[in-house]
DNA sequence: CGGCTAGTTGAAGACACTCAACGAGCGTGG
DNA sequence: CCACGCTCGTTGAGTGTCTTCAACTAGCCG
């Protein structure tokens, strides 16, 4: 079995959005967003600072590969990771003049970038766009249920479901055959926890009381198999 | 002083979106949505499901008037309050088949249902849609950034303050002579701490502290004098 | 090998939760 | 009219989960 969600089959657009792990995957395939030339295309390094926060809003960009990370700041050096974004996703849209959040590259990514010129005269774009910002919004809403209500423990379930395509949402299909899946986790302990809205100490003990409880098994960090999908569903609070 | 905010002068086109305090007020002024007759203006008395969680998805919905609160309940019961929504505000677009969060109504509240036909068919529609929806995504940013970092105190702080129009947000203006401001609390406590992701005591231990403190006063539990806006935007964290 | 980063684990403490009692306000009905 | 029940809010006491602080380990690179 492999350990690296890459190698599975599956599109950012079959997948149900607010079950998307296209942000779990390595080197990415191409999106299926058109860029008919309007858009400047642009790669980034990983870690790399795509917007900062209070930046003049310029554009709105569409990841092409790769994934991104919106993130907040609080004065006193708190962060919370809002989204986490893979191929297909939009970001950067304000009604302000400044961005409100910030984007950042997790590995290497592309992306396009359309000024609201170019949004506003190519009706397909808007319509991609729009479309976007509905599954996203739906992420975002299980994301609130996630970190109003949720505990640490059904914090790091629901996360490590998240990155297994398919599985955990409303389509899931239950197990098939053997019940377990190999993920790549491509964020360190301290993203997770600032995606999960806990510390990453508490992030740690969750994983390794579920490596202890043999839900989990791994040796190294970023590559974790999930044994029994099942039993990690029902301890994410959802079902 | 006016105990309520509905006698202040602000049109939900002019406010930036994530300061919105529409939902704060009572009976609102009509929204400036152009209603073409495409779609069925719905009208509902207060507390009334508008759409309940896995109700097939067959409309989006404007605000035109009033107050709605999105939803979501986990199976156990635990409910996340997502979104508070005021006239412009949209809700309903799911890319799925069904509506993965419940809309209630906060108030007597009318609405304008659109189906995918009647929203294809107009682009000028498709477009305020896409406006508002990403108002609400910065909204959804900020509240995320709420739920995950900020403390019970902060929380019901930055609730407050997004109650008064105009106030703590990027464009404040600062105070304006005496600094005090009422507000109408149109929420129950438990709905407060549902909104917030705390629990009700907790919320109205916050707002005896607050009290003690002199920072707000009131008598009625939903007609509140916030003495010092100045000294509780401070105490949201964001500042 | 030393220094650095990332992760794990332990101990102690704080903040929010749970459970419970009590009080205020309101509508109903005797 | 007042008693009653009901809902909603407040407050207190005790508990628990998560945080904080700190020590320690593993892996990596010069």
């Amino acid at each position: 079995m492999s350990l690296d969600a890459r190698s599975l089959d599956h599109s950012a657009d079959r997948i149900p959005p607010k079950f998307d792990a296209a942000w779990s995957l390595g080197p990415s395939r191409p999106s299926p967003v058109a860029n008919d030339g309007q858009g400047r295309v642009l790669s980034f390094d990983a870690r790399h600072m795509i917007i900062d926060e209070a930046d003049p809003a310029r554009c709105s960009y569409v990841v092409l590969e790769g994934s991104v990370m919106i993130s907040k700041m609080l004065p006193d050096g708190r962060r919370q990771i809002i989204e986490l974004l893979g191929p297909g996703d939009v970001f950067g849209m304000t009604t302000n003049r400044v961005h409100e959040s910030a984007a950042e590259s997790l590995g290497p990514v592309r992306v396009a970038a359309y000024d609201a010129a170019a949004l506003r005269a190519d009706q397909d774009l808007q319509l991609m766009f729009a479309e976007r910002m509905k599954s996203q919004i739906c992420a975002l809403h299980d994301h609130a249920m996630l970190l109003g209500r949720k505990t640490a423990r059904e914090r790091v379930s629901t996360f490590l479901i998240r990155l297994i395509p398919g599985r955990g949402g409303g389509g899931c299909t239950g197990p098939v055959g053997k019940d377990a899946c190999g993920v790549t986790v491509s964020l360190t302990r301290q993203e997770i926890a600032d995606y999960l809205g806990i510390t990453l100490e508490t992030v740690s003990r969750a994983f390794s009381q579920l490596k202890r409880e043999g839900v989990l098994s791994y040796s190294r960090h970023d590559a974790v198999t999930v044994t029994n999908v099942c039993r990690l569903c029902r301890l994410t609070g959802a079902h």
